[in-house]
DNA sequence: ACCAAATCAGAATGAGAGTTCTGATTTGTA
DNA sequence: TACAAATCAGAACTCTCATTCTGATTTGGT
């Protein structure tokens, strides 16, 4: 054929998420991206298209990839209470004490695109549905288990830990200690547990 | 002395509030003020600086304005639960529906500014640690009134609320309805009350 | 009425953005 | 080996932004 690509896009494209990650679309220049993935211009046109349209590819590859990492566990039979608490401590991990300042894409494309680009907010709530759901799926094993009340509304209660989570990486992002997270986490966490104690 | 300025500060800054709140920092240029407010680019740097010192006044004036509307009455004595769900529903009613996309000033700060500004992130923590507080003395109050638990640590819940509400303000600007909303308002308070049914 | 100082509206400036274009380079095939 | 197609690095282009500058205008004090 001919001269063959260079860069993995699967790789580039988890830089890409990286960096929209952590600075969001904005703050985050073509230029920024050509000297962290190191692949040109001509690279990241041709393969992904524009800005906006390798941003809506980088969430794909974001929402996927915390889904296999942290949802997907979830869904198997026998997920228990300390799964949906491993979740969240490992994002709470990641949201503060770190130099890198990783945010979460989400929050960015909620408040910075969504209300503009119609298209991004649907694609926003179908992600955000699917992890209100795996969170439901989760609680309905944890309540099997007797680990949850029985008066919990599934449902309900997995959009609240959705709501929760954003919660948390705003604060993780203005700085606030670790401490204050997990207190938020273990507050929220306990409302949903049996009243037994 | 000379010619008068032809605008008032406070009004000014109002719209400003208004602009930063719907569309975040970077998406709101200079062009977008002078024309919102009707100021000239003489007055705007003269009175109020750079863009970056007129949005540390502007999230001044915002969060005084959201103390004096809302959360001052959480300091008054016999300040109740439904005062605080009042502060929910009232938000709530901002997030949503509204044709304005108004948001939060504070999650486009920390989600924009925060990790790179360190004034300004000192500012966002204290403005928010001031409304995790007033929560918090709020809550203190409907104990009193036993319509909060007395197992609940009023300054961790008073953090818990602050999350909260930015959790919200993520998923009403996602276009997530009304209902979903206060749905997690619900859960969220629901949690404080005493036990007994 | 007139001066001086501060205002206004808008042009000018310079930096940086996203995107496209260009010549040189690489590589699979004939 | 030579061709052709697709890549690369980076210049070029156009637009927008924040900020500064400029000439005209207003207004309080003498």
């Amino acid at each position: 054929m001919n001269r063959a690509r260079t860069f993995d896009p699967h790789t580039t494209l988890s830089q890409v998420v990286d960096l929209f990650s952590s600075k969001g679309y904005s703050e985050t220049s073509m230029e920024d991206i050509v000297q962290t993935t190191g692949v040109s211009r001509y690279g990241l046109y041709g393969t992904f298209g524009t800005k906006r349209e390798l941003f809506e590819q980088a969430l794909e590859q974001y929402a996927e990839g915390m889904g296999k990492q942290s949802f997907l566990r979830l869904l198997e039979p026998g997920a228990s209470l300390d799964h949906i608490r491993a979740i969240f401590d490992e994002r709470v991990a990641d949201m503060c004490c770190a130099e890198e300042h990783k945010g979460c894409l989400f929050i960015h494309t909620a408040m910075q695109l969504a209300p503009q680009d119609e298209e991004l907010r649907g694609v926003l709530q179908r992600l955000m549905k699917r992890m209100s759901k795996a969170f439901a799926i989760g609680l309905d094993s944890a309540k099997g288990r007797g680990e949850v009340s029985k008066d919990v509304d599934v449902d309900a209660a997995g959009e609240l830990l959705t709501s929760t989570m954003f919660g948390l990486a705003v604060l993780g992002r203005t700085g606030f200690p670790k401490a204050t997270l997990d207190g938020i986490v273990d507050s929220t966490l306990g409302s949903l547990q049996e009243e037994s104690k």
